[in-house]
RNA sequence: GGGUAGGUUCCCGAGUGGCCAAAGGGAGCAGACUGUAAAUCUGCCGUCACUGACUUCGGUGGUUCGAAUCCACCCCUGCCCA
């Protein structure tokens, strides 16, 4: 009952959205985006997100469905992708994932105890504040070492983030967050899986392009919109790249010269680091070609 | 032409006789990742036969037990005067 979905990944810039409507077109898809970024409303340039005039050529899901300034988390994700899934295979179309993020992917390929523990605002913000003081990251670490010794020995001390969580899910449940850890449960849908990518100097370059055309496309107002309608500049939504940096550029700290050539570091530095993630997943068609994709995906078909 | 500041490993930039293959940063590469993930964190980063050896700090030659560091000349660059 439950059909096999296509998810369509790979680092910025590989070519992504194009293919994912000529895949979509031809094959009776809906697409489901696959994006911790897109997923707000109102943040469309440096997203890349799927224009109006592409978003009218395949239905599209899972796009500008929370507000910039709230949060969003991984779990929520899995959650309403899921439900989105079904109802796309209710009414007899094929769901096809596409994005970059590969936290989000392996969530949903692989179901753990993830979706366990929520955050808890209190209890983070009194270790973060432990964390601002002189030594606080080692008082954290140490924290974690006598509660939780074998998450302690997998974090290093600075990975402050983590060993927040580790301890926020301890004191939150009384569970060591290396016993939340449950055996992995069957994913909720068969999947076929494909990474586009691109030789990395070829990657490199179209994302600098591309930030150069998000620019040209209005960026610079869509982040003056977002900050005038009151989205905080620390929230979530504005760490995403091309916001992150363009804030310090209206606040006239760094020249827009500046702000571009960090968007194109940043950009590239997660390129890479998606390509990380994405090599540590298992069962992943990688490809440099849209042809050889299409002919992964249609694998099954065949005989049908 | 005169004066002056300089030329350091892919880049920026410390180093001013031994503790220097040379701080720090950037870039690059590799990795992690369990409700912030476009975030956050870690490692490598002259070469090799890699707990040691070899080659590097503009060039050449010198001083010295020993030089990126001192001296001489040369080449180049910035600035100032002409």
């Amino acid at each position: 009952m439950n059909e096999m979905i296509w998810i369509l990944t790979g680092p910025t810039a590989s070519g992504k959205t194009d293919l994912s409507l000529d895949l979509a077109e031809k094959y009776n898809c809906e697409i489901v985006c696959m994006d911790s970024m897109q997923i707000y409303r109102g943040m469309d340039i440096g997203t890349a997100k799927p224009t109006t005039e592409e978003q009218a050529r395949v239905p599209h899901h899972m796009l500008d469905i929370v507000d910039p300034r709230e949060n969003y988390s991984v779990a929520q994700w899995v959650e309403d992708a899921c439900a989105c899934i079904r109802d796309i295979q209710g009414r007899g179309k094929r769901a096809l994932l596409v994005g970059g993020t590969g936290f989000y992917l392996r969530a949903l390929r692989h179901p753990m105890a993830m979706g366990n523990v929520p955050a808890v605002p209190e209890i983070r913000e009194e270790l973060e504040a432990i964390a601002e003081k002189p030594n606080g990251k080692e008082i954290l670490h140490k924290q974690l070492e006598e509660a939780d010794p074998p998450t302690a020995e997998r974090l290093h001390v600075n990975d402050v983030r983590r060993v927040i969580r580790a301890l926020e899910v301890w004191k939150a449940t009384g569970i060591p967050f290396s016993q939340q850890t449950q055996a992995e449960t069957p994913p909720p849908f068969p999947s076929r899986c494909a990474a586009l990518t691109l030789p990395r100097d070829i990657l490199y370059k179209r994302i600098d392009l591309r930030v150069e055309k998000m620019l040209e496309a209005g960026l610079v107002e869509e982040v003056r919109r977002l900050l005038d309608s009151g989205v905080p500049e620390d929230c979530q939504s504005m760490k995403g790249l091309g916001y992150k940096e363009l804030v310090p550029y209206l606040k006239g700290e760094i020249s827009l010269e500046e702000a571009k050539a960090a968007i194109q570091q940043g950009s590239r530095h997660y390129a890479k680091r998606q390509l990380t993630w994405l090599r540590a997943e298992k069962d992943l068609q990688w490809s440099e070609s849209s042809a050889e994709i299409e002919a992964f995906f249609t694998e099954d078909l065949k005989g049908m």
